[in-house]
RNA sequence: CGGGACGUAGCCCAGUGGCUAGGGCGCCAGCUUUGGGAGCUGGAUAUCGAGGGUUCGAGUCCCUCCGUCCCGACCA
C-alpha cells in the first residue's frame, strides 16, 4: 500500500476526550473515530489491526475444532422471554420494534441464538459433543462507556459455546479452550492473567477470566507471590487469619452480657466507647437477596416466603432477607454472598426492613437471639471469641459473646472481601493486589439455557436428556485496545508483528530518483513476497515521515536515502541498533526479519 | 441515576457585558527548505452546542434542553 493511497488521517494532538493511552493513540494514529459516545468507527488502518487479532482468534477456534456460525446481530425478542432473560437482562440489552411490533433485541450475548438454532437438531447423543462460535457485534448498553475501545456499547465479541452431555466431556472442551485462549493472547503479545472468576449464579463450577493488568481495570485481582494462586476479588478466598494474643482470639468464661451503649452505632464509634479493636467486633448486616435459589427449607424462619417452584427449574424466593456477620474489620463482598445465596442480585436492606426484622434501630442487629431471619456467619465470625455484638435492642450491646456458645448461625460461609496482605488459601503467603481488565473469560455453564429452552437429546439408552454448556467469549476491540497498552512508547504505537497493520514501512527520504527507484523495487520485492508493506511516497519533509511512522508503530522501517545508497537502513519499531543492509539482500533480510517475529509470537519465546 | 468539569474552525486552546471573535497546529496558493512534525508571505474555514431570558449591547450573566469527559453506582 502507498501512503498517498491511503486515508490516514493522524493526529499532532492529543484529543481532549481521551484520556488512556490506548485511546489516545488510537485516535493519533488514524485508526478509529467517534461516532457518538460509546460507538466507535475503525479506519482503514485501525480495521487491519482489529481483522489481525480476529484472525488469531479465528485460527486457534478452528484449530480446536469449534465451529464458527455468522447468527443475525438483531434477534427475536421470544427466544429471549424461553430463556427468562428478557425480563433479567433489565436496561443493558437494546430492544427495539419492528414495523409489525415484533420485539427485537440487538444481541448482548448469544446464548439464546445458538440454543434456537441448533436445539432442533441436536437429537442424538451421537452429535455430541459440539463446540460453535461467532466474531460478531454485540450491542450493551452500557451505563458509562468509557476509555474509548475498552468499555464501548457497540464492540465486537468472539463468543463460542459448547454442548455436551455429560460433566468430563464439558471439562475437556473448557480445558481445550483454556489452553487455546493461552495461545490467542500469546500471539497477540499479550501478558495476560488466567485468574480464578466468579461464574455467577448461574450454578458451574469452572470459571477462568483472563486479565491484563491496567490502572483503569475494574476488577481487583488477589495475587500470591509464591505458589501462583490468583483470582478475582469476586472470588478470592483466603486462609484463616493468624491468630494473636489479643483477647478477642482466646475464649471466655464470662457469661453473656449486654451493657449500655446510648447512639452508639458504628463500629468506629464502638471501639472508641469500649476502648478495644474493631476485630473484637461481629459486625451484622442485613441484606436483601433477589431471585434467592437456595434451598431454605432448613432455615426455620422463613416459613412465610414468597417461593416460586416452576416446572422446569428449582424453587426459587423472590425476595429473601439475611443477616449477615462478619468481623468487624472486614467487609462483606456482594458477589460472593450471592453466589452462596446463588441469588441474582443481593443489596443492603432498606432501614425499614432492618427494623422490622431484627426489632432494632439501625446499629443494634446482632445474631444472639435473632430469630426473624436466617443468620449466615462468615468463618472469621467463628473463630471469634469474647466478641461483641449489637443486642437487637436500641442502645444495647453484647459482650463476652461466644460464637456457637451463644449463637448457631444457619449456615456458616466465606462472604468475606479478601485484600491485598490477607493471606493466601493455599500456602499462606500474604497476597498482592493489581486492578485488571477482563479480556476473556471461560466458564462452564450448565443447563440453564438448555433446560429453560428446551433443549434435549435421545441418549445411550432412549432416554430423553438435557444437554449441558460451556461458554467462553473474548472482546475483540479491548484485545485491541490492550495491546497498545502494552506496547507503546512516547513517540506512539509499537505493534507486536502479528497485529501490525502492516509489516513493513518504507521511508524515502525523498521519494524521486535513484531513492525513489530503490524504494519502488523494495516495496514491488517486499509485496511479492507476501510481506505486508507500506510504502511512505507523500511529499513530505522526512521529520514528518518519520513521526508518522513512529506513530502508528510499523514494526519494521526501511529508510532509503541518497547519503546511504546502495545501502537502506533497517530499523526495528521496537528498539535495537540501525542496521544498514545493501539494497540487493534487504527485501530477502526484512523478509526473514518479519518470519522470524511472527514465529516467536507463535511459540512464545521472546523476539 | 448522583457528584464534578466542560462545549469557541478538522485538532489543541485564548477571549474583563462594549468596536468586525483571536492564536497555534492542520488545510489551500506561492517562495524557500529537504535525515526527526522547518521558515516566510498570502488565503479559506466559526450559526461561539441549541432554545429562551436579562440588557442599549451577550461567546461572556440567568433558565431549560442537548452533547462530551471524569468520579461513583452498574457491567458476559
Amino acid at each position: 500500500m502507498k501512503m498517498s493511497r491511503m486515508y490516514l488521517p493522524t493526529l499532532r494532538e492529543v484529543p481532549a476526550e481521551a484520556v488512556i493511552v490506548s485511546h489516545r493513540l488510537l485516535l493519533r494514529a488514524g485508526m478509529i473515530r467517534k461516532l457518538s459516545n460509546g460507538l466507535f468507527t475503525y479506519l482503514p488502518l485501525g480495521l487491519r489491526a482489529f481483522r489481525k487479532v480476529e484472525n488469531i482468534i479465528r485460527e486457534e477456534m478452528n484449530a480446536i475444532g469449534c465451529l464458527e456460525f455468522k447468527p443475525s446481530v438483531v434477534v427475536p425478542g421470544d427466544i429471549w422471554r424461553e430463556s427468562g432473560r428478557w425480563e433479567t437482562m433489565g436496561e443493558g440489552m437494546l430492544r427495539v420494534t419492528n414495523r409489525v411490533a415484533q420485539e427485537l433485541v440487538v444481541s448482548p450475548t448469544a446464548e439464546e441464538a445458538f440454543t434456537a438454532v441448533l436445539r432442533s437438531e441436536l437429537a442424538s447423543y451421537k452429535q455430541y459433543p459440539l463446540a460453535v462460535y461467532q466474531i460478531n457485534s454485540k450491542y450493551r448498553d452500557e451505563i458509562r462507556p468509557r476509555y474509548g475501545l475498552m468499555r464501548s456499547r457497540e464492540f465486537t465479541m468472539k463468543d463460542a459455546y459448547s454442548y455436551h452431555t455429560n460433566e468430563a466431556s464439558l471439562d475437556a472442551s473448557y480445558q481445550a479452550f483454556g489452553q487455546a485462549y493461552r495461545r490467542i493472547f500469546r500471539r497477540n503479545g499479550l501478558s495476560v492473567i488466567p485468574v480464578r472468576a466468579d461464574s455467577g449464579a448461574m450454578g458451574g463450577s469452572g470459571s477462568e477470566e483472563f486479565m491484563v493488568e491496567s490502572a483503569v481495570g475494574d476488577n481487583n485481582l488477589i495475587l500470591c507471590p509464591d505458589c501462583g494462586y490468583a483470582a478475582n476479588d469476586e472470588k478470592a478466598a483466603c486462609a484463616p487469619d493468624l491468630q494473636t494474643n489479643n483477647p478477642t482470639t482466646l475464649p471466655t468464661s464470662q457469661p453473656l452480657t449486654a451493657i449500655a451503649t446510648p447512639e452508639v452505632r458504628t463500629i468506629d464509634q464502638l471501639t472508641a466507647f469500649l476502648n478495644t479493636v474493631p476485630q473484637a467486633f461481629i459486625k451484622t448486616l442485613i441484606y436483601r437477596a433477589v431471585n434467592c435459589e437456595l434451598d431454605l427449607s432448613a432455615a426455620s424462619n422463613v416459613g412465610s416466603l414468597k417461593r416460586v417452584t416452576p416446572a422446569n427449574a428449582p424453587t426459587w424466593y423472590p425476595e429473601a432477607f439475611f443477616a449477615v456477620c462478619v468481623r468487624g474489620d472486614l467487609d462483606v463482598n456482594e458477589v460472593k454472598l450471592a453466589a452462596v445465596l446463588k441469588a441474582s442480585e443481593v443489596a443492603l436492606a432498606a432501614d425499614l426492613d432492618v427494623e422490622r426484622l431484627t426489632g432494632a434501630p439501625v446499629g443494634f442487629a446482632g445474631p444472639v437471639g435473632l430469630t426473624g431471619l436466617p443468620v449466615l456467619a462468615d468463618p472469621s465470625v467463628m473463630a471469634l471469641h469474647d466478641a461483641v455484638t449489637g443486642a437487637l435492642q436500641a442502645d444495647l450491646h453484647f459482650t463476652h459473646v461466644e460464637p456457637g456458645r451463644d449463637f448457631s448461625p444457619w449456615l456458616v460461609a466465606d462472604v468475606r472481601t479478601v485484600k491485598a496482605g490477607d493471606r493466601c488459601v493455599n500456602c499462606g503467603a500474604a497476597y498482592y493486589g493489581k486492578k485488571g481488565n477482563e479480556l476473556g473469560h471461560i466458564f462452564k455453564l450448565g443447563n440453564k439455557y438448555t433446560k429453560s429452552m428446551g433443549m434435549s437429546y435421545l441418549d445411550e439408552n432412549g432416554k430423553q436428556q438435557v444437554p449441558i454448556m460451556g461458554c467462553y467469549g473474548i472482546g475483540v476491540d479491548r484485545t485491541l485496545a490492550s495491546i497498545i497498552e502494552e506496547h507503546h512508547d512516547a513517540d506512539g504505537i509499537v505493534w507486536p508483528m502479528s497485529v501490525a497493520p502492516f509489516q513493513v514501512a518504507i521511508v524515502p527520504i525523498k521519494y524521486e530518483g535513484v531513492m525513489r527507484q530503490a524504494a519502488d523495487r523494495l516495496y514491488g520485492q517486499l509485496a511479492a513476497a507476501g510481506i505486508e508493506v507500506l510504502l511512505d511516497d507523500r511529499e513530505e519533509r522526512p521529520g514528518v515521515k518519520f513521526k508518522d511512522m513512529d506513530l502508528i508503530g510499523i514494526p519494521v522501517r526501511i529508510v532509503v536515502g541518497d547519503k546511504n545508497l546502495p545501502n537502506v537502513e533497517v530499523k526495528l519499531r521496537s528498539g535495537g541498533e540501525l542496521r544498514l543492509i545493501p539494497l540487493e539482500t534487504a527485501a530477502t533480510e526484512v523478509h526473514a526479519l518479519v518470519w522470524a517475529a511472527l514465529e516467536a509470537l507463535m511459540s512464545g519465546d521472546p523476539a
